[in-house]
DNA sequence: AAGAAATAGATTGCACACAATGGAATTCTG
DNA sequence: CAGAATTCCATTGTGTGCAATCTATTTCTT
């Protein structure tokens, strides 16, 4: 096999990886998120208003790279559980404010355990983990910059 | 901010990295998989079936962590499309065989080129991107060690 | 200020993921 | 060898992701 072609096979490796480790992680969540009645979207969705209450939906999207078409009906969900309030924004009818409700702000404490279960079983170092996740932000932010590129075009 | 809570957030945010990542893996075959009117998930199943042709329903869910409710209507759509066969085994008829159709093995030559251009954005070394892959197989399978134990209580 | 362009969300349609369940076939066990 | 347990696949229902499209609102241009 040349060098080329495991090149080549590298890259559809990474992706796999890549894939199934993200599966692998999510179901690992949902062990703990269940109970508390979230799915893993709707977890990272709360991680966000609980480092910043009231964003708007693109807010939102910018920093979890999701859509509206996605958000919304995820949105409208957190809602009707009582976790968030949804409301138009008085200066600019065009966007939708998120904000934390009572209950949604006291849901942080039931979650603050749940990446210490999952931490446990990786094995990494701070060092380590750290490290992994620069590189792996590095690649994400090549393939959103390739992709802007060609959408460009 | 004391070591563990980083520790924890760093869980996270690792987490978050490999879901992030995986969906712009997954945009990034897109461009190249949709003149092919195929998606990510069906790329995978067919990459491992020019890996081995002939395998059972079960064989391929291994190899990709799926189950038989992701992979029964996704083989049916391939079968739609043309690129395999769904037959029942003579020997144990609860399994599906699934082999490449000619236009299935036909498929591989145009699909071949999608990891260079992919890869060619991602800057990695030959070492390096083999190093990630190992890397996060191993946190995978940590994760899955660690389910299939609380499945088990 | 009027029309064009841009922006924010919502909606629709399709394709995963996956838990839960069911049915058919096979294997295990006493 | 008969019943129990297991295995394999299919089905159902819920919740994402995301492209494409639509509406309403705001901003830009002339």
């Amino acid at each position: 096999m040349t060098k080329k072609s495991e090149t080549l096979a590298l890259t559809n490796q990474l992706c796999f990886a890549f894939y199934s480790v993200s599966h692998a992680f999510s179901r690992a969540y949902r062990q703990f998120l269940d109970p508390l009645g979230l799915t893993y979207p709707q977890y990272v969705v709360l991680l966000v208003l609980w480092e910043q209450d009231d964003l708007t939906v693109k807010e939102i999207g910018d920093r979890l790279f999701l859509d509206s078409g996605t958000l919304t009906p995820l949105l409208k969900r957190l809602e009707n559980a009582g976790h968030i309030r949804r409301t138009r924004d008085k200066r600019d009818e065009r966007q939708v404010r998120i904000s934390l409700t009572e209950a949604g702000r006291a849901l942080r404490e039931k979650a603050e355990e749940i990446p210490t279960h999952v931490g446990c079983v990786l094995g990494l170092s701070f060092d380590e983990a750290r490290a992994l996740v620069q590189e792996v932000a590095k690649l994400r932010s090549r393939l959103h910059d390739s992709a802007a590129l060609s959408a460009k075009s």
